[in-house]
DNA sequence: ACCTGAACACCGTTCAAGT
DNA sequence: ACCTGAACACCGTTCAAGT
């Protein structure tokens, strides 16, 4: 009969246990300062506990981004409204999320996880995140697949280009009534 | 008489020496892997040299971000040609600009340098960059002062999107054929 | 199979001391 | 005024050992 005391020997789940206790400290640690012996102290274990989890720091850090955009796909996903309105709403959505959790979505697009390409869950949950936009922008401008991809880029170029400023503080100096709303972004796929 | 070996106790412009050396550390390491102690060891000083010129290491990045922020109004406010034309030369030019110096780039804007609001020296050098593009904006639109300026806000997200999107690589995937060019990235601004 | 403890090479930073 | 040397607390990672 196994002992439930709150301290075992074994975690449980340490793995899920690790990546959530990740994205607490991203609420409010800055990525450089989220350190591998933080989280492992985070979750009550010894400093090199998380190697039976995952290979590296990378490693972890490279599941808490494919975490961050499986959030993304479902916030954006869930842009309602006719096309070209759905459009617009999934612009705003994408960057009330990037503003939301700004040191997540720097973790999920920054220099601060280099490898990406080589976590194949990672790059299929931005795939899948980016599918979405794809998909919208199709929608909104009914043309060819691949103008619409072309068109998706742009799209997304200006969305993730105003998040990354907002977060970076280079949008702040100027007062908020004369900012651009987020969703005159798509004006980018607007002429033809 | 002054000695002329080589190896002085007194480097001469250890300032300037940090810099330029953090400046090509950074042509082929990421800024994680860009250390105080190895750039001083570039410079052959001590470990805490450096502290002698700055208050640390964040200060040596700000000085590096704010040569990469000339650097790159230097490189946009050479774009030629009329107005319209000019604008979207100068969008191509700022992707060309981050492409080519990827990881100066990302300390630009990443998340690397998190206080970078306390630099006043890097605060007017970004202005001055941003300024560059605003004066642009104004030029092929002639609109109002407070248009423009929002106008520019789209036009740079635009442009900055595009170039992180490029530099970390999630643009890899689609062939080149199929990218928007560069130059299509002012089309956010072009509808009125 | 999963975790701990001690250790290694590194880091940013500080302080006393050298020239 | 500018730099060195030794030290501190931290980090990612490894290896042997514990349960």
């Amino acid at each position: 009969m196994p002992r439930r005391s709150t301290k075992r020997y074994h975690h449980g789940d340490l793995r899920k246990a690790l990546v959530e206790g990740a994205l607490r400290l991203l609420e409010t640690r800055s990525p450089a300062e989220l350190s591998l012996r933080s989280v492992a102290r985070l979750a009550g274990v010894s400093p090199n506990a998380p190697y039976r989890h995952f290979e590296s720091k990378d490693a972890l850090l490279a599941a808490v981004a494919e975490e961050g955009f499986r959030r993304l796909a479902t916030v954006t996903a869930a842009a309602k409204g006719p096309p070209r309105k759905r459009l617009a709403q999934m612009g705003a959505a994408y960057v009330r999320f990037a503003t939301e959790n700004p040191r997540l979505y720097g973790l999920m697009f920054g220099p601060v996880l280099s490898g990406w390409e080589r976590y194949e869950g990672l790059v299929a949950a931005g795939d899948a995140s980016f599918a979405v936009v794809v998909e919208a922008v199709a929608a909104a401008t009914n043309t060819d697949p691949k103008r619409a991809s072309r068109d998706a880029i742009l799209a997304w170029s200006a969305v993730h280009g105003y998040a990354m400023l907002a977060i970076d503080g280079h949008l702040g100096s100027c007062p908020a009534k004369e900012l651009p709303p987020p969703e005159e972004l798509v004006r980018i796929i607007d002429t033809r």
